[in-house]
DNA sequence: CTTGGCACTCCGGGCAAGCGAGTGCCAGTG
DNA sequence: CACTGGCACTCGCTTGCCCGGAGTGCCAAG
């Protein structure tokens, strides 16, 4: 009953402060918002929201801003996720739509992730950990120096230039392929790496033995290769001009957060299966130098599992349900396309 | 003798309005200074140097701050661009050093930069138009499908899938190969491209036409694809977060530009033939948001010529010698190392 | 041509007053 | 018991003001 109203002035106030960036005290709250009550029984609210630990005034006799704590009562519990306008979601399939490729794919989304949001926007590349083998490829450019090209069923092409020590003839070359392929084929990568790693007879004497070798650890190397693990799109960074106060303790952290890729990855979580919604906010992150920005992430990619993550980056100050709704609209139409690529 | 004192008077008035942000005066400029004359003399002097339009003062009876015009003589003609310490140098070469490829190369250059001249640093991927082909590969994945592989000197590796309408047999494959080979291998890529397009035969009703046209032409998209020209490493836009006052206006379109590689390659410049090092002051760069701006850039690459350009991006107010002394460095050293490899 | 002197300008910091928004508390009412 | 109106109080922000300091331009003398 009056709880019920608790919960109405908090979200009031929560709503306010986003939309005003201002401390908002109880008057303009009952003129804004159309709570049928007076502002003193607000106030009376809002002592106890303070009590709780909800809101907080930044000194004496000025409104009330929302803590950590309040923000996540309303990202739980305050909220739903409103859909996006049909003119929103015709517009973010007509541009990924257009996608050529799947570096073309990450791009138009980090984009499309700024613009909706007017956030900073974070889209990780699909990680090769849950991906398959398509092909394996082996081509002799001269007896000695094989390219081994490695076909991911994301559609990235991973090469590599291996030089041998002993030439190796055609034949013995395109059984080895066949192997290869037979051993790896369709398998996600990790399977396919011991099914690689059996196929190097045990026996070293053997002729083919160090050539063997010398591809299966190539192709290891390929699929365990961090560096496409961690890449990563970044977009939006102009939005960051917005944060205007608070500058130093906000956006230096950031700008150096946005170039550190380990840290970005940290932030976007720990890749949860399937495409929940992921909400942190301020202190609740791993990095208390980022204490005054949240992070909304989502899983996306084909199939059930998820591939990767995406989201954005913004001030705890943020809108949450619009960002929400932005990150998991944008999250579900690009596993879609990735579906069907 | 007046008029080398003045320019004296122009230099000390930038170094020092560089190391303190504020406007300089006649007498902090004498004292800081060991220019031999009085303030009077001083203010004589800076009153020419107004006239001239090198310096101008903020407010009536504040001190003087130099114009674009003048921070461009003071580059021209009143600097040297001072060698690095050994202690620098050293620190170049090793971390350079340890790049294993081009990637790395690009990265580890655009860090160092930011590092040492606490600027935003841009770094352009060498680009094709100047790169020679190393090597081409044809691959058939299935008798309608061909991976075509292609190699340049600048170490990058292009691949495309070929879907073709008709069979190919391996042995008019082969031959293929080796012609594209012998026309193409050695060549700068527009001269590659026009060799590669004289094999097309005109007779169209030959039974390899079709094939070699879409080999080629696959070729010709590679070579001319311009995502790979305009590859670009932004690094340090924590740096950016140093700028403190005039935010809005500086910041924000930087912060823009970072995001829009076209624009990023339009500041870079033009690639001019060499190692020039190329300074660009405020206004006298294409875009007037970035009227605070400065840029100095060089080109760089293995050889004489010049493959792609890097540089850093910083305010107006900037340390000129220091700056162009680290982007020459860089330039130099990488240039180095792309020569070795 | 340089120098010291002098009057003038103007920014910026410090201080006080007033305003306004907001709060907490209390007594009254349905 | 919850809500409401009223009231005294707090406190930050803005305004106005003053004043010091740094800097300038000009002038007359060396």
């Amino acid at each position: 009953m009056q709880e019920e109203r608790r919960l109405a002035v908090l979200r009031a106030i929560v709503e306010d402060y986003v939309a005003t960036e201002e401390p908002v005290g109880s008057k303009t709250l009952v003129e804004r918002h159309g709570l049928g009550v007076s502002p003193a029984t607000v106030r009376n609210d809002m002592a106890a929201l303070e009590d709780e630990g909800y809101i907080t005034q930044p000194h004496t006799s000025a409104g009330r801003v929302p803590t950590d704590k309040g923000y996540r009562l309303f990202v739980d519990r305050l909220t739903t996720v409103k859909p996006m306008s049909a003119a929103e979601r015709r517009a973010i399939a007509s541009l990924l739509d257009g996608a050529v490729d799947l570096d073309d794919v990450v791009q138009r989304s980090v984009r499309l992730l700024a613009q909706l949001t007017r956030q900073v926007a974070v889209v990780q590349y699909p990680t090769l950990s849950r991906s398959t083998v398509r092909h394996v490829e082996l081509v002799a450019l001269a007896p000695n120096r094989l390219l081994v090209v490695l076909i991911l069923s994301t559609g990235r092409v991973e090469q590599r230039l291996v030089e041998l020590d002993t030439d190796v003839e055609d034949a013995a070359l395109l059984e080895l392929k066949t192997e290869v392929n037979r051993a790896a084929l369709g398998e996600v990568i990790a399977d396919a790496g011991t099914a690689l790693r059996a196929l190097v007879p045990e026996d070293d004497a053997s002729p083919v033995a160090p050539v063997t070798r010398a591809v299966v650890d190539t192709l290891l190397e390929a699929m365990s290769d961090h560096r496409s693990d961690e890449r990563i799109a970044v977009g939006g960074a102009a939005n960051l001009a917005r944060y205007g106060d608070s500058f130093d303790s906000a956006v230096r952290p950031l700008l150096e957060a946005l170039e550190e890729h380990v840290v970005l990855l940290k932030l976007l979580g720990e890749a949860s299966t399937g495409e929940t919604l992921t909400v942190r906010i301020g202190h609740e992150g791993p990095y208390q130098e980022l204490s005054s920005t949240s992070v909304v992430a989502s899983g996306y990619g084909p199939g059930d599992e998820a591939f990767a993550r995406l989201g954005i980056v913004g001030p705890t100050r943020m809108d949450y349900p619009g960002s929400m709704a932005a990150v998991r609209a944008v999250a579900r139409y690009v596993s879609r396309i990735l579906d069907g690529a």
